[in-house]
DNA sequence: AGGTGCGTTGATGTATACAAGATGGGCACA
DNA sequence: TGTGCCCATCTTGTATACATCAACGCACCT
């Protein structure tokens, strides 16, 4: 009962969101109405319609008459980010504890040992890909639409900067152990535990590294 | 640097809100993009910008050729958005215990006194906007301006089910001490605490959320 | 009588034309 | 030589015209 013909509009999104998370378009680039228009055949229209949906989403910023650009976290914000972000998985994992049932828990014990295989192969893209699974399984499992797409969508505004997060040297073995942790606090019915779990895992800063940053005045890093 | 001259888009988009908050459009309204058009003398394209922005924050659904209604919240749906708001707001509380200065500690008192006015002149109305600028004054002590806006998104997307929740007899006293309660935890440096009672305050529980269920007009849920 | 199929109608989706503001370069002047 | 103003040009914002699809009603068939 939903839509039956997506609309262009929705398609150029589409692939323009596809262009932004495999990094063809970068943090800052100018996104011109007209060329996008031109490469995609179709007129400025749905091109605009496609812009304004993204610059809801935060995936690009629009200033009126300044045209479109691809959206430039800050520091700051990136940490504002991270900060809430440990908050959602965090409460995602309580509730994926008490709320998944056994085909959820099974489909999760498949989905670490994927993961498990991408470690092995020393495979970062298929091990990015399938950390991505592994969150959105549990974003599904708190059985709290909401939630999961308020977690999803943070996930996604901060996907062309935490690509580089994986690139430390060892930074997938120890991913990978918390995500077994987080998995066996679920398995286990420990809401608790597998929220503490999943909040350490996702703000791997700690809180008072985030407390002095978020107080620094506006400005004092770019 | 921000923007020099509001789109007529983005007046269209404010206005229309203002409906949905003033209540003038209910869940279910139909938009008609014409008869928009036409009450604010402009052409269809800028009320059609306003409506996607509309869409994007959740205040209205557009179905691709069926046109825009504002949003229904189904009965799950809404208990959804409960249980994510007490989530956030207590985090905000939490935050906003660590992090406020002395100023916005002073403003905090004043806001908690202007809602003690209105609860003793019994003016709905009144309280309903001091209440309001209480939780803002919250969200933007949490010094993290990602969760202030989701957490603003959130409250806003439930406005139009919330306003009846004061009409309960007695209610507004409650609210107050409540606040006064989270305040109190605030000033006190007390984060826990200031975390607990915000949770308690925002996600009405028992009781208390089944009549706020009960209370609500015909048609509001699906 | 009920259901199915087609055409009409009116809305939304898209294209194009026009208006208006913003950027950048060149020129004049101090 | 440096500075500031002005104009040209390009981009975005808005209006309007056209295309396209979905809902609705009627007729026809079963």
């Amino acid at each position: 009962m939903p839509r039956r013909t997506p609309t262009r509009a929705d398609q150029l999104r589409r692939a323009l969101e596809e262009d932004i998370f495999a990094g063809r378009l970068k943090p800052g680039d100018r996104l011109d109405e007209q060329s996008i228009a031109q490469r995609f055949d179709v007129s400025r229209t749905p091109v605009r319609e496609a812009l304004r949906q993204l610059s809801a989403s935060g995936l690009i910023e629009v200033r009126p008459r300044q045209g479109a650009v691809v959206a430039v976290i800050t520091l700051p914000r990136l940490v504002e980010m991270f900060e809430v972000m440990a908050e959602l998985e965090a409460m995602c994992a309580r509730l994926a504890a008490r709320r998944m049932n056994p085909a959820e828990r099974e489909a999760l014990k498949r989905v670490v040992r994927d993961c498990e295989g991408f470690e092995k192969k020393i495979d970062l893209e298929g091990y990015y890909a399938a950390n991505k699974v592994f969150h959105d399984a549990i974003y599904d499992g708190s059985h709290n639409e909401v939630l999961a797409d308020m977690t999803r969508s943070l996930h996604r505004r901060t996907a062309p900067y935490r690509r580089h997060q994986l690139n430390r040297p060892g930074r997938i073995s120890e991913s990978l152990a918390e995500h077994k942790a987080v998995v066996d606090a679920i398995l286990a019915y420990d809401a608790d535990e597998a929220s503490r779990l999943m909040a350490r895992h996702v703000n791997v800063q700690g809180d008072v590294f985030t407390d002095f940053i978020s107080t620094l005045p506006q400005g004092y890093v770019a």
